[in-house]
RNA sequence: GCGCCUGUAGCUCAAUCGGAUAGAGCAUCGGCCUUCUAAGCCGAGGGUUGCAGGUUCGAUUCCUGCCGGGCGCGCCA
């Protein structure tokens, strides 16, 4: 509808062109809103405004040229000018009942469409490190990408959902002298634990896994572990201290030994994670290794890559990238003094591989602390000959925690965090992943547990949910009374839905798929829980303004198709939103 | 110090590439269950959109400066 307005306006201003009555050069891409206030009527462009300066005559008086060149539509009532020069489009009622016939005609389908084309999309995220449990903060990043994803795919994308696992580099050194610590305690050992080592309870689990598999046969002798290690702090500095550790463990297992920890712990955790996520109604089409990456060579082919285009130089026995040269603060390291490639040189490599796998387009869902990561990775792709505007990074904000007015403690240290499953268990799926994708994601958020589990109309979750399972209740009720319903009776007599509150649920049907194409477009999924919040208000505004289940055949047919299509929309958007749409409550 | 995000009702947040009278929910106050689920509905009050300028027919939205909050500025990941 909206674009045939856009058509039609486009058609009378061509008209006042060729009738000199509009300069050639004012052009403005003609657009047509949907009315804020109903009464402006149901759409309204602002195009009269836009020329008014470049025709030279004031706005409404431009507005009436426009009007009286528009082509007539027996889908529009009237038009109206009004304010400053707003020209508003009040529709024919009988066009609004369509609605009703394509919600129950297209089902499920309702709200997909195909503007994607069948680009292919690949969309990475949460990609937390292997070292841990998912914890809250990864929350938000597993709905909104999960959500962005599912937005995507409906509006006809191609998409590719892929977890990057850090399973290279230092931090699984960690995990592994954290793991093998903990294992030696429990062989009997006693040996003091490393400021900078992984102290959740989660570690001793693994350990104890360990123990079961290999036995004692990885048990050293504290003191041989600890022998002329330098200080761990506060007296001395942590970061020298674990690196001697992970040497020293190296050293006393030998490789094979010290990859078997590595692995068990690996395994162990990203097992945990997998099971969470897919409890959290997130899967991936694969899951990436960053270690297969480094093992397959593709770091140092894209390390060679950069180098042939003149971007890296040696420095202080390291190996720099010449970003800065690309809009980044400074040059970044890719080789370490040491020899070790960095983390960011692998991330490249990864990069460099999404491109090649034919990707139109990737996104990346970050935390917010790693947006000062962005510049350098757009530099490396630009480096490498690919268009950086083809990689597009969404940060999301933090979510904090309350309980009620309390913040939850969120440290790291202890184990205190309060792990995404333990988030699941408390408030469920359902109310987790609504709350998650409430908020823009640029948004700072606060996230209230006691909120988020209450059975209240503060809850909007429940709210939307209510409304789904209180039209169910009523084809129940409808049942219980003996009565059929008649769907195509319900058609005929759409154009008895004449009660404002019908045809303000009319209108708001009509915009879901508009809903769902934004939503998806500007990456914003919040849209979608507002719109959803809406439909289900006005749904609830009904209900208790009329009955349904009326004597009046004909009108309660057309009740009944409106109220399955109010269901159907509900049940398409909480779809998208993974989040269930019950039957009952 | 530099960079990114952010500041809207008492609280949590919306506001369609700059549109008309800035909207919801919660909280507060007052109503509605012999009738399809009261996890619901109806009504009332509540605002100098952080501050000061600028651009514009029109600014919560764009620009500049200031103030406040979050985050980042490693040969960590």
């Amino acid at each position: 509808m909206r674009d045939q307005l856009q058509r039609l306006l486009e058609a009378a201003i061509d008209q006042l062109r060729r009738q000199g009555l509009l300069p050639e050069q004012a052009r403005v891409a003609v657009r047509v809103d949907r009315a804020r206030d109903s009464a402006h009527g149901d759409f309204a462009s602002n195009i009269a405004l836009m020329l008014a300066k470049a025709a030279g005559m004031p706005p409404r008086k431009l507005a009436e040229r426009i009007v009286a060149a528009l082509p007539k539509d027996p889908s529009i009532r009237r038009v109206e000018i009004a304010g400053p020069g707003f020209i508003n489009f009040f529709l024919d009622p009988a066009a609004q009942f369509a609605i009703v016939r394509r919600v129950l005609e297209e089902r499920e389908r309702f709200g997909r469409s195909d503007i994607g084309r069948g680009r292919r999309i690949h969309i990475e995220f949460v990609s937390a490190n292997p070292t841990g449990p998912l914890h809250v903060g990864h929350g938000r990043g597993a709905a909104y990408g999960a959500t962005v994803a599912n937005l995507l795919a409906a509006t006809g994308f191609q998409v590719h959902r892929e977890y990057y696992v850090n399973d290279a580099g230092r931090q699984m050194d960690i995990l592994t002298v954290s793991v093998w610590l903990r294992y030696l305690e429990s062989c009997g050992e006693s040996l003091p634990f490393p400021a900078s080592g992984y102290r959740g309870d989660y570690v001793r689990d693994i350990a104890a896994r360990l123990r079961r598999q290999v036995g004692e046969s990885y048990r050293r002798p504290a003191e041989s572990v600890l022998e002329g290690l330098p200080p761990d702090a506060p007296a001395g500095d942590k970061e020298l201290y674990i690196d001697a550790l992970i040497r020293r463990a190296r050293q006393l297992l030998g490789d094979q030994a010290y990859e078997t920890v590595l692995r068990t712990a690996l395994e162990a955790i990203l097992a945990d994670i997998r099971e969470d996520l897919e409890a959290f109604g997130v899967r991936y089409d694969r899951w990436f290794s960053e270690r297969d990456l480094v093992a397959s060579g593709r770091v140092e082919q894209a390390l060679a890559l950069l180098d042939q285009g003149g971007w890296l130089y040696r420095k202080d026995g390291a190996t720099w990238f010449a970003s800065s040269r690309l809009r980044d603060e400074k040059d970044r390291v890719v080789v370490r003094e040491n020899g070790q490639i960095t983390y960011f040189a692998s991330d490249i490599a990864y990069h460099l591989d999404k491109l090649e796998r034919g990707f139109d387009r990737l996104i990346d869902v970050w935390g917010a602390d790693h947006h000062g990561y962005v510049p350098r990775l757009k530099a490396a792709m630009q480096a490498l000959g690919a268009d950086p505007e083809r990689l597009e990074v969404r940060l999301v904000q933090f979510a904090i925690l309350y309980r009620g007015r309390e913040k939850v403690p969120m440290s790291t240290r202890a184990g205190e965090f309060v792990t995404l499953r333990q988030l699941r268990e408390e408030v469920g799926r359902d109310a987790a992943r609504f709350f998650y994708v409430m908020r823009k994601p640029e948004q700072h958020m606060d996230f209230d547990l006691e909120l988020a589990v209450s059975q209240s109309n503060d809850n909007p979750v429940y709210y939307v949910q209510y409304a789904h399972a209180r039209v169910c209740s009523v084809f129940r009720q409808l049942a219980e009374k003996g009565w059929r319903r008649d769907v195509d009776q319900g058609m005929e007599a759409l154009t008895r839905l004449t009660e404002p509150h019908e045809q303000a649920l009319l209108a708001t049907l009509a915009r879901y798929p508009e809903i769902v194409e934004r939503a998806a477009l500007q990456r914003e999924p919040h849209q979608l829980t507002h719109y959803l919040r809406e439909l289900a208000g006005e749904f609830h505004t009904y209900y208790n303004a009329h009955t349904f289940l009326v004597e009046d055949a004909p009108l309660r047919n057309a009740r009944l198709n409106l109220i399955d299509a109010v269901r159907q929309t509900i049940a398409n958007g909480l779809g998208l939103l993974d989040v269930s749409a019950p039957e009952s409550m």
